[in-house]
RNA sequence: GGAGAGGUGGCUGAGUGGUUGAAAGCGGCUCCCUGCUAAGGAGUUACAGGAGGUAACUUUUGUCGAGGGUUCGAAUCCCUCCCUCUCCGCCA
């Protein structure tokens, strides 16, 4: 959410700073009503001030006279009564206005960093480094080749137990998944990180904390008795965690770190990779999360990206860190780094990991501040996954085949999953 | 799902229509006293918004779970909702 008077005070760097997304942003119309609004606030203001004088002053006359029925009283309270009228008159036209500008202002995206590369979608996104050199080879097979082979998971039984884009994972396949998560997560935690496990289903307050309603409802799953939504990603509930909290200064920065199943509803994506663990209605993922002072979060942002990496790194998997242009930036977000893992079978980098800087932007929504010198700031919130485990699984598959049909384990990975192939059973 | 109880400031806890933004206590902060510590004394101590000021600050409004209503005036009366707790039932 940006700031109310800023918009109101600043229309032109609003429209100025936003239009970098690639997209025009006209904003006069919000800018009119928040300046209508605050002239109503202040009428209001003052009549209430009125107001309340004068039945001070009734209560005062009743107590000396000890009549409340005199011709001076009822003339009193009739005056009383027409303060009250034109109050709730303005009040309504305060409420619409004030409706009609958050309506609009959630609606809003983030303002993209200033240091962010200028572009209008991912085609301008910038590589920043690489780090392992990716495996090239003749004949390399898909994950779902590999995982079709070695029984790891079944996608035709789960469309009978659900539909397209679900997964099961069966007997090694499950088992390495389970493997990547304690994985990351003992590895985070020892990093500092104080490991959460929040609910999976969400209320609309919370996805509109963090940035998910009220634009994108169509990529969430709603549950259609209740007021809850099965959530996207731990971002929501963690950044729900501290909503309409001031948190001591001294206990930040807060790093969570959350395993957490994801459900997306992956609306406008037909028929992009629909085979496989890429892309899914449910996945899972481990995800870094960090509320800070605003001067940190620059630092932060970097090194909540390391410590993402550091999980590509210790599985040995090839990637890429891509500096997300202004055009191709999440909602919420001002600036964003993704770690990309190489994919033999495809020959390209893919999104294993969005590490973004969301500054005051989710903390405004959720109301998320901190009090520095007897002022109350917003904090900044960062987020990272760290990874997302069935494209991780993905890779590790591709990337450590071996020509007999089997898969090699990364060292980092075998104490946790067992064994250091997965074979044919 | 059934029955009951309750939601007040950082915490405990008073308060059923009129200077109550809210007693009292605890905690916090400032100062005083004291050789040190302990104890004691005085004061202060919520959040959000608006207006004015470069600022320190001044002033004003709203907020006693949330939203409505009654009234000149609501923490207090009425309605709706949310949440918490206890007991029973059901259940991983």
């Amino acid at each position: 959410m940006l700031d109310q008077k800023f918009i109101r005070e600043n229309p032109k760097s609003v429209e100025e700073n936003l239009s970098l997304r690639g997209k025009v942003y006209n904003i006069s119309q919000i800018h009119e009503l928040t300046v209508k609004k605050k002239d109503i606030d202040v009428e209001i203001s003052s009549l209430q001030s009125d107001s309340k004088k004068l039945s001070k002053l009734i209560g005062q006359e009743i107590r000396k006279s000890q009549s409340d029925n005199s011709l001076e009283l009822i003339s009193l309270k009739k005056k009383g009564n027409e303060y009250r009228i034109k109050i709730s008159e303005l009040e309504e036209k305060q409420r619409i206005l004030g409706q009609e500008i958050n309506n609009q202002i959630s609606n809003l995206p983030n303002f993209p960093s200033k240091d962010a590369p200028i572009g209008k979608d991912e085609s301008n996104n910038i590589q920043v480094k690489t780090w392992g050199d990716p495996f090239i080879g003749d004949n390399l097979k898909s994950h779902w080749e590999i995982g079709e082979n070695l029984n790891l998971f079944d996608s035709i039984n789960s469309t009978k137990i659900s539909k397209s884009r679900f997964i099961t994972l069966i007997g090694n396949g499950a088992r390495l998944e389970r493997a990547l998560i304690n994985f990351m997560l003992d590895e985070h935690t020892k990093n500092g990180y104080l490991e959460l496990m929040p609910p999976a289903l969400v209320n609309s307050e919370s996805l509109k904390g963090s940035g998910q309603l009220p634009k994108f409802s169509n990529e969430s799953f709603k549950c259609s008795n209740d007021d809850l939504w099965l959530s996207p990603t731990a971002e929501v509930p963690l950044t729900a965690f501290h909503k309409n909290e001031i948190i001591d200064c001294n206990q930040l920065p807060l790093k969570y770190v959350a395993y957490s199943p994801c459900f997306r509803r992956e609306a406008g994506s037909y028929g992009k990779d629909t085979k496989g663990l890429i892309r899914l209605h449910q996945f899972n993922k481990v995800e870094l999360y960090w509320f800070c002072e605003p001067s940190q979060s620059l630092e932060a942002h970097k090194k909540i990206t390391s410590d993402a990496e550091s999980i590509l790194k210790k599985l040995n998997l090839p990637y890429r860190l891509v500096d997300i242009c202004t055009g191709d930036l999440g909602f919420s977000s001002s600036r964003t780094f993704d770690l990309e893992v190489w994919l033999p079978s495809s020959k390209c980098y893919r999104e294993i990991s969005s590490c973004s800087n969301c500054l005051d932007f989710q903390a405004r929504r959720s109301s998320i501040r901190t009090k520095i010198d007897k002022k109350n700031i917003y904090l900044h919130t960062l987020n990272g996954s760290g990874l997302a485990i069935g494209r991780t699984m993905a890779a590790i598959l591709e990337n450590g085949q071996q020509k007999d049909g089997s898969v090699r384990i990364p060292d980092a990975l075998i104490p946790y999953f067992g064994s250091n192939f997965l074979k044919t059973a």
